[in-house]
DNA sequence: GTGCAGGTCAGCT
DNA sequence: AGCTGACCTGCA
């Protein structure tokens, strides 16, 4: 992957495997807006500002070392869509979703976006996600999400103001259950005993655990099951399974590629009624 | 008005 | 274990 670190942007020259409309609406992640032709994208913290020139797109940033890292600008993508393309199913979507990446995601804030986001669409989402980050906008720099403690000062009543509906339980007892430092040391375990801790939290099943398995702690080996994916399987193999062995035979059939081909596909099949 | 959205949970067999 | 219905709420 070819790019280029400066002291307040990033530029990064190989768009065949970076976009940011891909990276950023292929449902992995709800910090950012578009916003006419640019993106802006305000994960933790931090920000960033997403421009096209002509040879690349432009990164800008206060902290590029920080967007290196999130976008994973190290790793080749050509590479795993070389692995990738030899799935008939993926061919289409590899070649509809290019430039999509898998991003590093802070694992606290992926957990609570995630309880949200069950049974849930992405618009409101974000809307729930805006509310908590205004909620300490004083206390805090513009738009960072709130720390575990922060939210942890908060009773059930809040989170169902700020629009969580009936997740605002799940969120009050999550709080209680893990922080920012116990998700950060369960990196060590291997991906089937960190998914059953995570299972083991208050509205964290089988789907968002896979969620923040994948974009959290970047765990490729999982294959996140939802309703367009179910859609896409009942389509294209054998239809009336359980979302469970669903499960078993996506990550059975793309091994440590499962993520990124989840991604594709599920970009790929919500495509056709988006718009 | 009706139905849906990146599911989870409790309660049942 | 495996299945089923209830569930907040903004938006089309």
């Amino acid at each position: 992957m070819i790019y280029k670190k400066f002291e307040n942007k990033l530029e990064v020259y190989d768009k065949s495997q970076f976009n940011p409309e891909h990276i950023l609406e292929c449902g992995q992640v709800f910090c950012y807006e578009k916003q006419e032709d640019d993106y802006v994208v305000f994960p933790e913290d931090k920000f960033a500002k997403i421009v096209e020139q002509e040879n690349c797109y432009q990164i800008l940033t206060e902290t590029p070392d920080y967007f290196e890292n999130y976008f994973d600008l190290k790793t080749d993508y050509n590479q795993i869509k070389r692995e990738l393309s030899s799935f008939e199913i993926l061919k289409k979507p590899l070649k509809y979703g290019y430039g999509i990446r898998i991003l590093k995601q802070n694992l606290f804030e992926t957990l609570i976006s995630f309880i949200i986001s069950a049974n849930n669409n992405i618009k409101r989402i974000k809307l729930i996600l805006n509310n908590l980050r205004k909620a300490f906008e004083n206390e805090n720099k513009r738009k960072s999400f709130p720390s575990c403690a922060q939210l942890l000062s908060k009773d059930e009543q809040f989170f169902k103001m700020a629009g969580c509906g009936y997740r605002a339980s799940y969120l009050y007892k999550v709080l209680r259950q893990i922080d920012e430092k116990t998700l950060e040391n369960y990196q060590i375990l291997d991906t089937k005993s960190l998914r059953e801790k995570l299972i083991n939290l208050a509205g964290v099943g089988p789907k968002v655990a896979d969620c923040i398995l994948l974009f959290g702690y970047g765990r490729g080996d999982v294959f996140p099951v939802d309703t367009w994916i179910k859609q896409m399987y009942n389509q294209f193999y054998q239809p009336l399974e359980n979302r469970e062995q669903i499960r078993n035979f996506l990550t059975a059939q793309f091994g440590k590629f499962s993520g990124f081909a989840q991604q594709y596909l599920f970009y790929y099949q919500r495509s056709f009624i988006k718009k």
